[in-house]
DNA sequence: CGGCCAGTTGACTCGCATCAATGTATGTGG
DNA sequence: CCACATACATTGATGCGAGTCAACTGGCCG
């Protein structure tokens, strides 16, 4: 049923394209989907320091974690689209690390964290998927600590730029022009860690280079080759290998 | 038989402080360590980019991953030390997405990663544990962003300084008052995302606050907890809950 | 209409990078 | 035992990238 449900399937198509998959995985899957919840666009769902026992299917639209330091300021970690599950980190402490909170309008699948029993327990294959995804989630965010400790503003929004074309493509199967890009200015500067005002500048700069558009909430790509060059962006760590795994 | 052998046992002994493990478990673990191999100070077990399909589980000494970019500089990742495994993220890929370098003499144990294949088929429980580990690492790197982003100088090397011991701490089972620091400050600006001129002065103010003594290789604590409020540090990433794992 | 939010722009400041010289061990071969 | 090389750390001078503060603009909405 819900395997052949276009309404939120996004989960289980990001596995099909890892592995074909048994009828009982699938329905193990989709079962993580059994319960959606709209979300409005900023939103916070779980608080940093809360008590936290569940993940979150991302069906339809963007969240994020963050964590806030001692001086109001605060640090965006992950970047989470459709077919991802936020708070897979989490689920390793009682109280949560990092807080989750929408960037756009959402539906979100929370499921307990229990429920990884049953991936453990049930399917070696899609426990290994699970994992391999995992680590390609981890490392999207080696690519942000390169982007932070060795990049200077402008290589890092490129970057950014660049990373997520390269991921709604993948998402959604084929090449794209043109995307949305939801996040203010402000939580951009959050995720880069530098100040709002200089985000500002670096777009300026950005658009007068000819290699993108920025019109409000949409970002068209005018020379993607030059943007990938100035990012020194590689989509190596967007491509896992899952063929080692055992199919058993 | 290695399950009572100090010689390379760290892996088992940080999985049974995790959880109490069944024979077959403890035997599953320790056939990871068969194959121990003596590397020097310096060494590069794997570049960047190379073709690599083993895991390394650190027996001895401190290792750690980097990546470098376009203009030589690098930016280092993970901090392997013992009872770590290093390579786990870059399973997900034929060729290695990070360099791995010995930081002092080591003793490395190699497995290939389709033994993790065994590992997900064979019991959920150890399953369960390497994933939390394996998210307690992340959590780890989640820190180093933090750090990256949004402290400055100062409060980096507090930071690093702060993590260390704990980790070490844990790691023995009793706390210290000081500890072998063996990075160079070359080193450690290439995982602070700063210049080795700049670790040099910051090291100087740090001395001359009176909270840790540096002495070559050697530090200190003096006092431990005006370092903690330097870097808000808190040690809440690295102790991890496994008591919602399944024990089957 | 006023108020709010996101973004833009300018003036000024400052943390850290860079370049370059010097210091201090430790090692090595003649 | 000395001359020299190498590795790592320290210090000073100078400049730039990005932060901060503040004023202003434009869009949206009740």
């Amino acid at each position: 049923m819900s395997n052949n449900n276009d309404n939120h399937s996004c989960l289980v198509k990001s596995y099909l394209a890892q592995a074909e998959l048994r009828s009982n995985e699938i329905s193990l899957l989709a079962s993580l989907e059994d319960n959606p919840q709209e979300f409005e666009r900023g939103h916070t769902i779980v608080g940093q320091g809360n008590p936290q026992r569940k993940l979150y299917v991302v069906s339809k639209g963007w969240c994020f974690n963050y964590v806030h330091d001692h001086n109001g300021r605060r640090q965006i970690l992950d970047i989470h689209m459709p077919g991802d599950i936020a708070g897979t980190r989490e689920v390793a402490y009682n109280t949560s690390v990092s807080a989750l909170e929408t960037a756009t309008d959402c539906v979100l699948c929370p499921f307990p964290r229990t429920k990884l029993n049953d991936l453990f327990g049930n399917s070696s294959r899609l426990t290994g998927i699970f994992f391999l995804i995992s680590m390609r989630r981890e490392s999207i965010l080696m690519e942000r600590i390169v982007n932070l400790g060795r990049r200077d503003a402008f290589q890092r929004i490129c970057h950014y730029m660049a990373e997520t074309k390269d991921r709604l493509e993948l998402l959604n199967g084929h090449e794209i022009t043109r995307m949305r890009q939801p996040f203010t200015q402000a939580q951009l500067s959050d995720t880069m860690g530098l100040s709002e005002v200089h985000i500002s500048r670096v777009f300026k700069r950005l658009k007068d280079s000819g290699m993108v558009s920025i019109d409000s909430q949409y970002v068209e790509f005018l020379d993607t080759e030059a943007l990938i060059d100035a990012a020194q962006f590689s989509d190596h760590h967007l491509n896992v290998d899952k063929s080692w795994l055992h199919s058993a």
